[in-house]
DNA sequence: CAGGACAAGTTCCCTAAAGGAACCTGAGTA
DNA sequence: TACTCAGGTTCCTTTAGGGAACTTGTCCTG
């Protein structure tokens, strides 16, 4: 396929999805998030090809995402769990599942909530601003270029859009 | 590659992910919703092939997540503007930014920094219990099955989990 | 009014990543 | 000693994605 390494295009976006923006790593992360965090649990509950969930896992492992813990001594079994960055994706496979639900929950309704052991509810996530916690929107926000911008595929969008909102056009 | 259809699975992660888990669907959602909105400047910005950018496109448009808008009329052009099911998509792009700059801004700091017009500062994303307002994270949750629910791949996990929360355990 | 520029795609060929399914290995345990 | 199970590998095939050139319909300019 030789994807266009997304990896140093100087975007957060682009780099968390070079990681995430396949098809099965948000999967494997809820259920690891979840607590299934076995190999053939995995395996079997996602439906994902043996061999794809091994390079999953080993690409998880290599970016200190999650790790691989000993749960039982006696066979020496191992498995799999989320690091503290690994458990900051919580709030995107939150974010996804909300949408998911909102957009295509059947007549049925969404087929799993999610439970806020704090104040005891069934809860819907909203994304807030830290500062004023007001709920965010494509509308109130825009992007400005932070410390670390530069000019590249994937960002040439900052200079123009910060110029001009509207005719924003990048000549190379 | 024969992509496991995920549509079909009841877990809106699956479902949505089918949709955005792939290299640039995020990424042009992005350049859509901060107003890079036409074929040959997504092509540029994000260096990807014209060829999977009309592919992605017309599955954008096939979802209703975009719709194609004239923007001028004397050499008659169309542009690429987010529905509102495609403006809900941005608490998620905020949240893989939020991630990504957390965890891969190297030195000089994020790449972009998110600007909150009503409250006029930068600020940083929150997921939050539309609740009581305070932080989601995988440790202060539980997932239990919804009205949607079911069994299948990818959503077993939902009857293990729940009978109990240590050796989850799907038999077939 | 011919020639070039643009925007927006489409077509062709090639490569590599995903799927399927069988095979492998080392440690219990009957 | 044979069997089972967890956790992976290996092999083969299919196909989405990259690159880059080609196409089509409208302007604009000399």
């Amino acid at each position: 396929m030789t994807r266009t390494p997304l990896v140093d295009v100087a975007c957060s976006i682009a780099r968390a999805t070079d990681l995430f923006g396949d098809a099965w790593t948000a999967l494997i992360m809820r259920d690891v998030l979840a607590g299934v965090t076995r190999f053939d649990d995995l395996a079997r509950d996602l439906g994902i090809s043996r061999k794809t969930l091994a390079a999953k896992l080993a690409r998880l492992l290599d970016e200190d995402v999650l790790t691989r813990e000993t749960y039982q001594q006696r066979p020496a079994r191992e498995h799999y769990v989320a690091t503290e960055k690994g458990k900051e994706l919580y709030p995107v496979l939150l974010a996804l599942m909300n949408w998911g639900d909102r957009w295509y929950a059947g007549e049925a309704g969404p087929p799993a909530r999610v439970h806020h052991l704090d104040c005891r509810s069934d809860t819907v996530p909203v994304t807030t601003c830290g500062n004023c916690g007001e709920a965010l929107t494509s509308d109130n926000t825009t992007q400005l270029p932070g410390p670390g911008g530069r000019i590249g595929p994937g960002t040439q969008v900052l200079g123009p859009l910060i110029a001009s909102r509207a005719g924003a056009r990048s000549d190379e």
